[in-house]
DNA sequence: AGAACCACCTGGCAGC
DNA sequence: TGCTGCCAGGTGGTTC
């Protein structure tokens, strides 16, 4: 998925198109992503003006005053704003339409999903558990430090524990290891305080500079106006296995497998 | 409690 | 031109 640069830039798109704006109908298009939708998605959401579009984490909140509902794109979720008379296609689940447009919901592996939520949204049981959000004021290298110490697991698998820090996924942790010279191997509990202090600097860095270029686009992330990112352009280790080391250590890039996912580094200067 | 593994889906691509 | 196997931005359940 898109982490959580691209749900911030699906979110500032998403705020453009459709806050103000009253949803007309709700047509949904199967009976459920990773899960069923919630019992009344449609009609609960008839009717009601888009007051504000959120995120936490990498979750979208969509507020409809007194609450609202929520999404995570999966792996391939998109939202795209059209015209009304848009065909719709393969893979399009859900649409919120209102009186000149609709915003479609695409999603091909369906790992997304939605829900209801009545009241502060933060309290909905999908938010209520998130780690520290690593662009607000309480980030900072004590307070990773703090959420990183007693853990075992290695850094990678830390970083990308959403109880930890919560909206860094693979790209972004590896880039912002990569940027400290910390190891993925290194055992989190063996963090030491300074370098817990240049990582949450460079966690912050990775994900602002990624916004301001809208994100990385892979295969299909699409931000809310069907538009790719270009931040893919700006990685150092992500995807670049076997490359020379932009840190002019002299070192390649290698790929090892972490809990299952692809860790990309260099072993030269991000040693234990 | 925490860590490793697998499952959920579809599509793209490399290799034969 | 297939076909097969592997890989992919994520999360959650099971098992140890």
């Amino acid at each position: 998925m898109p982490e959580l640069p691209e749900v911030e830039t699906v979110r500032r798109g998403l705020s453009q198109e459709i806050v103000g704006r009253k949803v007309r109908e709700v047509r949904m298009f199967r009976p459920d992503l990773r899960y069923p939708f919630p019992d009344g998605f449609a009609e609960v959401i008839e009717g009601r003006e888009i007051l504000a579009v959120n995120r936490r984490a990498k979750f979208l909140i969509v507020d409809l005053g007194k609450g609202g509902f929520l999404g995570h794109l999966g792996m391939t979720g998109s939202y795209r704003t059209a015209p009304l008379n848009e065909e719709y296609r393969k893979h399009d689940h859900f649409a919120l339409v209102f009186d000149d447009v609709q915003t479609i919901y695409h999603d091909p592996r369906r790992f997304g999903a939605v829900d209801l939520y009545q009241g502060d949204a933060l309290g909905h049981p999908w938010l209520a558990k998130l780690g520290v959000e690593p662009l607000g004021n309480a980030f900072n290298g004590e307070a990773l430090y703090e959420a990183l110490k007693g853990r075992k697991t290695p850094m990678k698998s830390a970083l990308l524990n959403q109880h930890v820090v919560a909206g860094l996924g693979n790209i972004y942790v590896c880039e912002a290891l990569w940027q400290s010279r910390i190891s993925p191997e290194l055992p989190a509990n063996q963090i030491t305080p300074q370098q817990a202090e240049v990582l949450s600097h460079n966690i912050r860095d990775v994900l602002e500079r990624a916004i301001v270029s809208g994100g990385s686009t892979l295969r299909d992330y699409r931000n809310a106006s069907g538009g790719t990112g270009y931040f893919q352009h700006e990685f150092h280790v992500y995807d670049r296995e076997g490359e020379v080391c932009k840190n002019g250590c002299g070192g390649n890039i290698e790929r090892i497998v972490q809990s299952g996912r692809s860790t990309f580094y260099c072993p030269r200067c991000q040693s234990i």
